[in-house]
DNA sequence: GCCAACGTTGGC
DNA sequence: GCCAACGTTGGC
């Protein structure tokens, strides 16, 4: 690069000539000769010092108590007193430009250094001054673009040291225009909201002053300027012409209806039947209508109950790829309340974490149009584990079919591309309308979610005691990633959330009266089985459920025997169980002996 | 191709 | 002003 800038002069001044140019206006108007010397030696081709030598050249330095400035003789490594510079005469913005940072990027500034040696080459202090002068006068300005140009961070010393300040202008959206201004902590926290300022430098500066948008401290004697503050309204209203405005009855079956037959139900909703095709845009702004839009174009399908939006056609490109994750029917859409255990929830500030995924409870994500990788059944996507952990809880299933695999961890793998298919393309997951099984698992997720959705207030509180030992179990130490929940009933399960544990597809329920059972792929392990003798009939503690839990990581999955007919063909292979297999057997071994009978057929 | 990280934007 | 979370990006 620095090669092409000695062999192009016109290239040297790069990107920033612009930024440049005030100087250079100034240095022109002031001496001409310095125009004439810089391109001589080509002075302000910053790069060519960094490409020859590799090295930064010694900076210019302030010597405020000798009230004196040394700059670097060229080459020597020496510095030579600069009479006459009364330190106290100069403006803060000349200290500023001396942070080696500035000076870091030479391909962005000209280069101090050079001008320095090459004014001394021509033996002249004067000019040494003059272009430190300039230098320092307006490098402010061009510091500013030179981040600006880089990644948008400026120095912010009014935090302290090592803090960086950034002012971000939104360019698309409904927002475009407005500006967001983020800091950087010292040690490259990034803070996103007065909030999270107050947090980080907590108990080091008192912000309550502390403007920050415009990022200076407000003090008594500078009042923060009062802002009249606009009150806006935005709003969809129904056209009250379309097919479904002019329907006058509630149809008193659909979900909304039924929403708005319940007593705590705090906003009252539109029967969906009724809910208007073409709704009007409608903003106020202070009370004065600003603006109303119609959207033209329908949508007949039905969306958020409290949300017109979606059922409109969408005109800005942002929005649609807004919407498109959200059907706003699903159960997971219409569920307020996140898991508050599931890795998106962990990671929440209102959960204690750090917010670095920022995203959506994945028992909240969309069941038709959220990405795969969100969703809480995705195989080695999530630290639930395996999807039949998921979406087969409490869904019997007589057979299981796998591929033919040795090794045991792709055999899973394929036995979930048989089982869901559904899974390869989110567009289609409710469409094939004849896969059997692939309709099966979308109502049995349904039905998780659904669960979930309503663990809230009217099932957990419910059984305070039930409540009590999920607390319990969450703040002890569990088995290794043993996790605990709470479903609908209430019920408490303790889910085995790595998928390299034999126990992954293996679930332990626990109900409102303690009593509890173990599911082993969906699948009810049967009370006669050995592991229940050698523990209480009621786990009532937390102790019971660990005990319990470790006995569980001593077994492996029965793996089930493939089908005589298919034992010795190439193709997929169905695996079948005993009616009575046992599902759990001794880590030791493959099969149950039920099950091993059948092979023996 | 997956996914952690995060820039960005909508909404309250 | 702040939070929630969508969508992109870069590392692996």
């Amino acid at each position: 690069m620095n090669e092409g800038l000695l062999e192009n002069p016109a290239s040297v001044r790069g990107p920033l000539e612009e930024d440049m140019e005030v100087d250079e206006e100034v240095l022109k108007s002031t001496n001409n000769t310095l125009t004439e010397d810089e391109e001589r030696t080509g002075v302000r081709d910053s790069g060519k010092e960094k490409s020859s030598s590799g090295a930064r050249a010694p900076s210019i330095s302030l010597d405020i108590q000798k009230n004196t400035r040394s700059a670097p003789l060229a080459g020597s490594g020496q510095t030579e007193k600069v009479p006459g510079a009364a330190a106290d005469e100069a403006p803060v913005d000349w200290f500023e430009p001396l942070e080696d940072d500035d000076y870091e990027d030479d391909t962005q500034g000209w280069n101090l250094e050079e001008s320095v040696a090459g004014s001394e080459r021509s033996g002249s202090y004067f000019f040494c001054i003059i272009i430190y002068f300039f230098h320092a006068r307006f490098s402010v300005h061009r510091r500013k673009k030179k981040v600006s140009v880089e990644e948008g961070w400026e120095d912010w010393p009014a935090l302290g040291a090592g803090w960086k300040r950034k002012a971000v202008v939104r360019r698309s959206g409904s927002s475009v225009g407005q500006s967001d201004v983020y800091y950087m902590s010292p040690s490259n926290e990034r803070v996103r909201s007065r909030v999270e300022l107050s947090k980080v430098l907590a108990g080091t500066l008192d912000m309550t002053m502390f403007d920050y948008k415009a990022g200076v401290f407000r003090g008594a004697g500078q009042p923060k300027p009062l802002r009249g503050r606009r009150k806006v309204i935005k709003k969809w209203i129904p056209c009250g012409n379309c097919r479904a405005c002019l329907i006058t009855e509630d149809c008193g079956s659909c979900a909304n209806c039924k929403k708005a037959l319940n007593p705590d139900s705090r906003n009252p909703v539109r029967c969906r039947k009724r809910k208007c095709l073409c709704p009007i845009r409608k903003v106020q702004i202070d009370g004065r209508k600003k603006e109303m839009k119609k959207i033209s174009s329908l949508t007949p399908q039905y969306s958020d109950p409290e949300d017109f939006s979606v059922n409109v056609d969408i005109e800005d490109d942002d929005e649609e790829k807004r919407k498109r994750r959200s059907c706003g029917n699903c159960e997971a859409c219409n569920s307020r309340t996140d898991c508050g255990t599931c890795d998106f929830c962990i990671d929440k500030p209102k959960f204690g974490g750090s917010n670095k995924k920022r995203q959506k409870c994945r028992l909240r994500q969309c069941q038709r149009q959220a990405m795969r990788h969100l969703l809480p059944f995705q195989l080695g996507q999530t630290d639930f584990g395996s999807q039949e952990g998921w979406v087969q809880l409490g869904r019997p299933r007589p057979h299981f079919t796998y591929s033919r695999k040795t090794n045991p961890k792709k055999s899973k793998t394929q036995q979930l591309e048989v089982d869901l298919d559904f899974d390869d393309d989110d567009d289609d997951l409710l469409q094939d309308e004849e896969d059997d099984r692939s309709m099966d698992t979308v109502s049995s997720i349904t039905q998780i979610f659904s669960l979930a959705a309503s663990a809230g207030p009217s099932g957990i509180e419910q059984d305070h005691e039930l409540l009590k030992l999920l607390e319990s179990l969450r703040s002890s130490a569990l088995p290794t990633l043993w996790f605990a929940i709470m479903v609908e009933g209430p019920v408490l399960q303790l889910l085995q959330c790595s998928k390299l544990s034999h126990m992954v597809d293996t679930t332990l329920h626990i109900d409102q009266g303690f009593c509890y059972y173990i599911c082993v792929q969906g699948q009810p392990l049967l009370l006669t089985h050995s592991l229940y003798e050698s523990h209480p009939s009621r786990l009532t503690s937390v102790a019971e459920v660990v005990a319990l839990l470790l006995d569980l990581e001593k077994y492996n999955v029965c793996q089930g025997v493939p089908t005589v007919e298919q034992r010795f063909s190439q193709a997929a292979v169905i695996i079948e169980r005993a009616s009575t297999c046992d599902f759990l057997v001794l880590k030791e071994t493959e099969h149950c002996p039920n099950c091993k009978a059948l092979s023996c057929d």
